[in-house]
DNA sequence: TCTTGACTTGGACTCTGTCCATCGTAGGAT
DNA sequence: ATCCTACGATGGACAGAGTCCAAGTCAAGA
């Protein structure tokens, strides 16, 4: 699922040579970056790019579901464009490391009704941690 | 399991009177408080506590195993004195309310063995998300 | 009571993120 | 191809959350 700029055009998405090129740093399906490592991705192909674009250029493309915000650390939030194929993380928590995991069922169902104290429950977020094999 | 202080005392932790209003507002099984709001209420006790000491003795309870540090929301963690019963968070997406939730089975027999990628994965957070009765 | 290492303090500092007035430009209209 | 203008970009100020540090204070053992 690689024709990001495609989907956002056809979404009618203005195309800036900005939003173009954190767009761009952003395809693939294997990245969690933060903020200002995509800011600095950035930079390297456009060098005046403002960080208040970025942010800017990431917060709708959340909005828009083309990008999901994953904060595994309490610290700054990454970016993670993987947005359509519903998935969890497994984080290193020496190194900082992060997988994409699929775990078996879907991780809703584990919350019996009397556990929901009538909530309308709509989304779970997995955070699994451990030790990388580098680390271990 | 309210006998916080005695359990600190008996694991040497020198008891100065900061820690003392640090532990009791921590003491109880259902709060979530971010570090700004155990400050706000340590300083209803003891006006003159600062901010950096709050912030001391919450990391020596988490380091402790005495409290745990739930981030729900990517702002301010929070501070939960649950420690001893394993347990989840469903939280409201509108008004941040949080419950402790008890999902049934072990969330980490989820995470099949090939999707561990060689992990040794010892932890796992689940986050429910959905509205509350009073949000929905 | 004395001593001392551990604890507390407030303010400076860092990191992450937001806001805003101003300037620039993408893309539809002509 | 050129013009218009609403939408986007910019950078710097600002804010929230948390850390760090040098100097002062005190808990608790001797
Ligand atoms: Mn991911
Ligand atoms: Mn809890
Ligand atoms: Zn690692
Ligand atoms: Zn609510």
């Amino acid at each position: 699922m690689s024709d990001l700029l495609e989907r956002l055009r056809a979404r009618g998405w203005r195309m800036t040579s900005q939003r173009r090129v954190v767009a761009e740093v952003l395809d693939g399906d294997h990245v969690h970056l933060t903020a200002d490592e995509v800011h600095a991705r950035a930079v390297a192909r456009l060098p005046e790019i403002s960080r208040a674009t970025v942010y800017n250029a990431l917060g709708e493309l959340v909005s828009l579901g083309e990008v999901i915000e994953v904060s595994t650390d309490g610290r700054a939030k990454r970016y993670d464009p993987n947005a359509h194929r519903p998935h969890q993380h497994l984080v290193c928590s020496r190194c900082g490391t992060i997988r994409d995991v699929h775990p078996a069922g879907d991780p809703l169902t584990d919350l019996p009704a009397e556990q929901r104290f009538g909530f309308t429950v709509s989304a779970v977020e997995v955070t699994y941690r451990g030790l990388c094999p580098g680390c271990a």
